[in-house]
DNA sequence: GATTGACATGTAACCGGTTACATATATGAC
DNA sequence: GTCATATATGTAACCGGTTACATGTCAATC
């Protein structure tokens, strides 16, 4: 019933010849004879045989496999960058090893170090690690691509045009003829979250130096955005526009907005950062990021490295897009 | 500079000890006197010394690796279920090893087949596969546990407790005095879309034998909600509920109805299925199933039967929850 | 006909763990 | 003091591939 897999011995056996040929074979070398190629596949198909890779990845070193470690992320964003890993991998042979890693930075470091010697390289994102935190976790051998993480000069990193996006946004916002822009921000530790801040200052300075400029800090949730909105209104603050860091906390101001009888946007512009899904149902304007794209490239980038093409490590911006709808203008 | 990393002879003579003693600590064995349990413990640190998973896992043909094949799944199901399943994974030191696959049966095939020596077992979802297709699919010799796939004696099963959700959710609406209840139903092909309307027809013949059952068949996407709603105000059926077999559809009829001007939940009620983020946000009535749950289970039942423990294999339901919300009556 | 090189194939060492078995030492029973 | 037993450690074979090197064959060249 249950007999042993057929090993590269077995094959060679049932097709009168040496190992070494049916290893020459599977790995498509030269100086086979083609009908040695010919019964060499007849044995392996007669018996079933498929490669042990773990005898292979001892013998060459490789693993054929990429360890992902992502933030525990809720809503779409992990699907959407996973799907697009995914593609990539499969499509140059590659498995992915996946792991979910929280915000603690040791566990972090747990997480890189179950996978070393299981991967040829890693694609880490952690926005929420700081830079010592990240380069103390990641194994030095290993190759890695870091996405939208932490800067740091020994790694390729791919990261949101937050700038761009920022800035494609408060046009937006100004050509439709709003001069009270609030912005709600995520949290300080987010490195997306600051940069979307510091690019709403400067791109305010740049497009409309004489408008007034107004920050306030949440994180990220729909309740953050619903109570930062109900403290402007508490504190007396105009405004004819929010541009929240991301689509949650647009999705709160919204709440707020309608519930306390304000029109959307007839009063207030309401715009987010992100494109999840539930923008579109609700007719919120944003920016829209395309995660399986950068998961993509992400892993083209770590396989190009991994075989050898390797441009030096650098810092590369995927640029976001703008969605216009309702919630901005009519 | 890249020294190649230390291996367990390196350990053993740093150590003065042999490699079986070095293994025994690893493995922590029995039969080790401490203080040599110590001197390995000290070599092993001042190496930097890390197992290699892939010699390991030749001699012990066990590689503390799980498959897990997921369809192309769209929205944030992708990400409960893996956050779930990882969780469990960790838990028991294993890892997930991911594939997505394709609606094809051939590349399901394919799929799998690159995990096999690579794995010590699989998860399986394949709602759009046949029976038989995934029979075949299925590597003879791997323990594999199926999520929400066709039914299959040799593999334990988890599927969501349709009938129960279904049931819930009819009694809430006839419990809110809904007289014309539509189920907009999935795709045929698709096994929860089928068992889904079947509990409908059945629910409703239990509950309220004497009211009318319809049931229009849709695709999931809220497309066709829409449509589906357009299609019955078109041919002038009476209703006062819609119940569809997925959050997209009823986001789609929600749509269509606002569009039209009639009241939800006055004139008309609508509950969905899934409990997606947006449902919250748009006050749906939904049955909740908690994926992350299921992803969870599934992994700890495999690793269960992948150390011994294992119970026969059978077909689990995992039950879902109401969720009333504003679309249904207050 | 001898020399050369291209091509085809085989032999055996090696990758880095695990573990059956052998051996050595300590402990206790008689 | 001897023997049995439990405990601690070492030796070497083995897992299933890959590949350097050796060997063998054949056609082309002079």
């Amino acid at each position: 019933m249950a007999k042993p897999p057929a090993t590269i011995r077995d094959v060679a056996r049932h097709a009168g010849l040496s190992v070494a040929s049916i290893s020459r074979v599977l790995n498509g070398h030269n100086h086979v004879h083609p009908d040695t190629r010919k019964k060499v596949i007849e044995a392996m198909n007669a018996l079933g045989y498929i490669p042990n890779a773990a005898a292979r990845s001892l013998s060459t070193a490789k693993s054929h496999a990429i360890g992902v470690v992502l933030p525990d992320l809720h809503g779409e964003f992990f699907g959407e960058v996973v799907r697009g890993m995914d593609k990539a991998a499969s499509e140059r042979g590659y498995l992915l090893l996946l792991s979910t890693m929280h915000a603690d930075s040791r566990l972090a470091h747990q997480a890189m170090g179950t996978m070393r010697g299981r991967v040829d390289g890693l694609i880490i994102m952690a926005p929420q690690l700081s830079a010592e935190d990240l380069a103390q976790a990641i194994p030095a051998d290993l190759p890695a691509v870091l996405i939208n993480s932490p800067a740091d000069a020994t790694h390729y990193n791919l990261r949101i045009d937050n700038r761009g996006g920022v800035m494609l946004m408060v046009r937006h916002l100004l050509a439709g003829g709003r001069k009270n822009i609030v912005h709600l921000a995520g949290y300080s530790g987010n490195l997306d979250a600051a940069e979307r801040a510091d690019a709403f200052r400067e791109a305010m300075q740049m497009l409309a130096p004489d408008l007034p400029v107004r920050i306030v800090e949440g994180d990220f949730t729909d309740a953050s955005g619903e109570q930062l909105v109900q403290q402007l209104l508490a504190d007396g603050t105009q405004f004819d526009a929010i541009f929240a860091a991301n689509d949650m906390m647009a999705l709160g101001a919204l709440q707020t907005l309608r519930t306390v009888g304000i029109e959307v946007p007839a009063k207030v512009a309401v715009a987010g950062f992100d494109d999840v899904p539930m923008a579109r149902h609700l007719g919120l304007s944003t920016v829209r990021v395309d995660m399986a794209g950068i998961g993509e490239r992400a892993v083209r980038r770590l396989i190009d490295q991994l075989e050898g093409s390797s441009e030096p490590p650098a810092l590369a911006r995927q640029s976001p897009t703008l969605v216009a709808r309702a919630s901005t203008g009519r």
